[in-house]
DNA sequence: ATTGACCTTCACGTTGCGTAAAGGTGTAAA
DNA sequence: TTTACACCTTTACGCAACGTGAAGGTCAAT
């Protein structure tokens, strides 16, 4: 079925002006253009728009939303989760703010008396929040150049940050890989389970799995330092034997 | 106590560009201006600013923040209880969102090993739960409870709409006010008729009307030239005219 | 006397579009 | 065939609610 940008624009209910502004900003091109120089849009495009207005009813940023569906790289998975602890700190501050509701009513019934500064509790969390944003954007503009470096990056902070699947996985593959680490056999069955589990945790970060960037990243445990320290942190050699289960794992080899 | 600029913007958690703007646009002035052309702000405009932030929290556009807590029949007291529900409210639509969200992370979480195309589907039917949400949503505003289904828009609608009736109101008030007075007759079906209107809008303000209290607020209008001011803009006079009707409306004198 | 942290007023940039304006295209009815 | 009318196009300014300089004045302390 072929639209053209009324159609779709009613089919969605959204604007005209909306899909050519999402074609200008390079999120929803059409799918081409006739000879008359409108747009034409197919099922394509259309499963596209479902699923950009989706992430908006999540209120994500059109620039965030863009990077979720064009970028192999930048996982959903990640947005969502930084998306929800956004929401959960809002919900913290609704918390705050009604509690200062609450006692600036006290206050004007002459129960109690508020200084200045507690007048605005709850609202100054918003700077915090502020802030926050920034400076995952700087993160973001610094590392986003090299789109492997960047999930790497994103990695990291994963795993200094606690996050709850990722985190869970995380902890299944180090008790595994510490007992499959006794055995000293990275071909057996425990060091196998943990290649399979890291793998697991690993596509929560890429969307597109192969075995021979997986096999990279298991030899770059072992080149780089710091994930070296992260995975040797209670028995040294670990990120090694994890490299060797994993090259075992994916049959490949750098 | 006195704040400069940048003292106020750190106490509210806003910053000094905000608070020019607010001077800017006319909805929060300082309370004077010092020698240096710095800004001072007083205890009243900390206030204010504290009311101007629990508007915006629920959404409101400035300008219509402005008309509210400028008006003069703005009651603080009163406010602050709608605040509180009101916020109550934005905090459950913000569960209901973060639940959401949870669900589409979960949803993502179990489809890992997807393809693309797959996920696309999976997509799709995220997008056909929530419309069935929304739906069930639709109904249950039908026959369900009220408290139940209040979402964000529909606090913001209800504010704007009180504010939008309320308005008509002393419009209409107004006009009929005029003709009244004409007849100088403040028993007169017109004046009458104009008190009846005024109790009505004054409903919108209180929760609980009492004869005493409106006859109380008519001689107010009375004896307070703010709010003589505003009835007598056009017409000197208005405002003990109205007093009159509506000492005759409720039969109630002070 | 000179930092350095304040303050001031322009004035342009941002997001996600709405809303003309000025013009070309497609088709159905007069 | 003309004409009406609903489409489509690009260009471009407008909106809210500020962010972010730039260019310069003020104040307190060193």
């Amino acid at each position: 079925m072929e639209y053209t940008i009324q159609k779709l624009g009613l089919l969605a209910g959204v604007s005209t002006r909306t899909l050519r502004y999402y074609d200008e900003i390079e999120i929803l091109k059409p799918a081409r253009i006739n000879s008359s120089g409108y747009r034409i849009y197919g099922e394509e495009e259309v499963n596209r728009l479902q699923q950009i207005l989706f992430y908006k009813e999540l209120g994500l940023p059109l620039d965030q939303i863009k990077e979720i569906i064009t970028s192999p790289t930048f996982n959903a998975a990640v947005a969502l989760h930084e998306h929800r602890e956004k929401l959960l700190n809002k919900r913290e501050q609704l918390d705050r703010l009604i509690a200062n509701v609450d006692q600036t009513i006290a206050a004007n019934e002459g129960r109690i008396t508020m200084t200045d500064k507690e007048k605005f509790e709850g609202f100054k969390q918003q700077m915090v929040e502020e802030n926050e944003q920034k400076y995952g954007k700087e993160i973001r503009e610094k590392y986003g150049d090299h789109a492997v470096n960047q999930s790497n990056e994103k990695v990291l902070n994963m795993i200094q940050g606690e996050h709850d699947t990722a985190t869970k996985l995380a902890e299944e593959i180090h008790t595994i890989l510490a007992k499959a680490l006794e055995t000293s056999d990275p071909a057996g069955e425990l060091a196998q389970k943990a290649a399979d589990l890291h793998k697991q945790w690993l596509m929560l970060y890429w969307n597109e799995y192969s075995k021979e960037a997986h096999a990279g990243l298991a030899q770059m445990y072992v080149d780089d330092e710091r994930f070296t320290a992260y995975y040797d942190k209670e028995q040294p050699g670990t990120a090694k034997f994890l490299r060797d289960a994993i090259h075992i794992y994916t049959g490949k080899r750098n």
